[in-house]
DNA sequence: TTACAACTTCAAGTCGACTTGAGGTCAAGG
DNA sequence: CCTTGACCTCAAGTCGACTTGAAGTTGTAA
């Protein structure tokens, strides 16, 4: 397939499928020409990635857990410990969700005022502080 | 208060707080000296800051909701909003998670062609020729 | 009074994930 | 054969939220 079917079909960009190749996140079979060409299979790869964007991974994160292709426990253990890490910053998002959440419904005129919301705004907090900053752009969101 | 001493019980940088006074998120009371110094109030709205933005809010979506005299003025639609893509982001993440863990127990070498983990990702069933046609309730689609 | 830590301003740099633009190549259809 | 549109490379630009660095100022403790 050339570039632009993948694109058609996977829904990214060719100048992002481009860019995932020089990150090494896929690969193309050849060229044909100048032209790349890829096998199907990158349609699966380029949905992981893309699953893996709006969850809120870096490229690097998602290219770490892409290239674990059947190799040692070494790997089982990483990837499992990386699941556990997936577990925290679920928790940690779902606190800042629900104080979200409450904001949303409290009568309270002045949220700064409110005790609960103070409680779940310090939590929040507190979860962002030790969490490493991230920077760039936020995760592509799904509409 | 000095910001420096803002800094140290907000969690923020000093620069941060220069930078959010700049754009209009937080006022200082005055200076003493060249110095800023700021009312223990502007505590909270760091806080809220934070918040939001460890919630995906943009510096400017914050600003709408703080620059409302000195209450928090919280757009309740957008609060609501936020909650919901942060919980499609944790389902995503649960989603990513729970490929991990089944990758790091399953045997399967190539973990694309492992049904399962297709399944856990919500790919496309692949190659429909080579798998016997099931009675029953066809396979949930995902689009 | 002097040292110095803590501030100040302003410009420029950084990070991640791409996008955009200029200028060039090439395969296929008419 | 010629056109055309889809591709190519490479450099530079973009966006948000800061950070960093240089160079200067000042409150305060010794």
């Amino acid at each position: 397939m050339d570039i632009g079917e993948v694109a058609r079909r996977s829904g990214a960009a060719a100048s992002a499928l481009r860019f995932y190749e020089e990150k090494g996140l896929i690969r193309s079979t050849g060229r044909r020409g100048l032209r790349r060409q890829y096998d199907p299979e990158v349609l699966d790869q380029v949905a992981l990635i893309t699953l893996g964007r709006s969850a809120g991974l870096t490229l690097d994160e998602i290219g770490r857990m892409l290239s674990v292709g059947g190799r040692a426990a070494v790997d089982r253990q990483l990837l499992a410990k990386r699941a556990d890490a997936l577990d925290e910053q679920i928790r940690q998002l779902a606190v800042v969700r629900d104080g979200l959440r409450h904001a949303a419904a409290c009568k309270e005129r002045d949220h700064l005022a409110c005790p609960k919301f103070r409680r779940l705004m310090g939590l929040a907090v507190r979860s962002a502080v030790q969490r490493p900053k991230s920077r760039g752009k936020p995760p592509r969101l799904v509409p």
